[in-house]
DNA sequence: TTTTAATCGATATATTTGTATCGATAAAAA
DNA sequence: TTTTTATCGATACAAATATATCGATTAAAA
């Protein structure tokens, strides 16, 4: 190692995003695979069971610095371990969601998220009409509790599940509040400082790129029928 | 124009898949600046809203054709057009939905995807606590109808929306029926011929992107804070 | 009318991401 | 034990995507 090689510049290997977002599908596999018990897979077993290319795998794998064996491949255990670690889903964070609609309830309600280090604690709204409701075991409170809550107990992720309308305010709300990373559900662009993290589940930019193709794929259907 | 410049040939300029991703976004955002009554708005001003490059957005909107006046910078009315008209938002597209637990019903819940050119028309489980049960007024209808309605109702879309053991046979029955296009809820990777368009709705890797950004940032934080 | 300045859109360059090549390694077969 | 072969991982190359530059255009100001 060389003398001058500052550990700070070994932090700031950022991961490539696109490598990011494969990390969750490895783990979904790797999770799926364990239990078959098996205990070693190959970067080819893996590209084949995702639909990707062998080589990318590799390189994806290497970032999580678990080395694999020749003619054997890599540790499923370690992988799924290391893999958790950098998406820290090995241990549990605490959210608050805001918007208890139909999509707000649907997350409420949906049990799988402790298994990637996510825990909603608590659902905020406007709504006179849904607040005091209990929404698979969680209250909903009035939104005006929210900054103080997020103060006690040190609640570090937002969700955004309200109304594009609302969206902007309740982020704002959020950034006030001390929140420091936002999951935003709804279809606007969030406004905030560059030092607060905002994820877009992006609902309906997966909608346009199947509605976009479908439409092309019908055309190019009718456009070979014609020709015949 | 040259002789030999065949119209299949201009067809085939593919849509570069950020761009198309993009699409929803400016379409959210000239909406929006419709209803303040403004006509024009330059590449600058969008960029500027949803923090992007000018270029970038000048660029994506060239694949529209819409030309720009200089000073002025495009019609929003023909952009939102335009735009629609690529993703197919201007005309509805019926579907059918496949499991419905929390996520399904939010879905089936969401009444905006009429104005993403979605209709969801019908929706199907195996849990014989499930079906019959009505939900945002859609009737849940045992799994074993859907190959005959599909064929009958001519649906091309199926969104699942089940737990992920089940996902992968509720693709091969959508595919078997005729669906051409899948909208995918569950975490898993679906394995379909190549010529059904699989979209997935990638919960898990944004959330994956969120956390492991908040957790090396805070990381970032205590490391400063431990300097000083 | 002339000048100014904001914007477009074409072309060129840079960056990021994905894919190919190939020697080294070690498990399994001979 | 020796040979074979599947796999890794480093390096090199290719493709896709994003960003920069700059002349042309035209609305609005002078």
């Amino acid at each position: 190692m060389l003398e001058n090689e500052s550990n700070i510049e070994k932090e700031i290997k950022m991961i490539p995003e696109p490598t990011l977002r494969r990390f969750p599908q490895y783990i979904h596999l790797l999770k799926r695979l364990r239990k078959e018990s098996t205990q070693y897979i190959s970067s080819t077993t893996i590209a084949d069971e995702l639909e990707l290319d062998s080589i990318q795998v590799r390189k994806d794998l290497a970032i999580t610095g678990v080395v694999g064996k020749p003619k054997l491949g890599f540790d499923i255990d370690e992988l799924i371990s290391a893999l958790s670690n950098i998406l820290n889903w090995d241990n549990s964070t605490d959210a608050f969601l805001v918007g208890a609609g139909s999509l707000g309830s649907a997350l409420l309600g949906y049990k799988n998220f402790n298994q990637y280090g996510l825990n909603i604690v608590a659902a905020f709204d406007n709504d006179p009409n849904k607040i005091g409701k209990t929404i698979s075991g969680i209250e909903v409170l009035p939104l005006e509790k929210f900054g103080n809550m997020v103060e006690r107990m040190k609640v570090h992720i937002g969700i955004i599940t309200a109304p594009p309308e609302a969206a902007q305010k309740i982020a704002e709300v959020m950034v006030q509040s001390g929140i420091q990373a936002i999951w935003n559900f709804s279809s606007i662009h969030l406004k905030v400082p560059f030092n607060i993290i905002v994820e877009d589940a992006l609902l309906t930019q997966s909608l346009g790129v199947l509605t976009h193709t479908l439409s092309e794929k019908l055309k190019k259907e009718i456009a070979v029928l014609e020709k015949q």
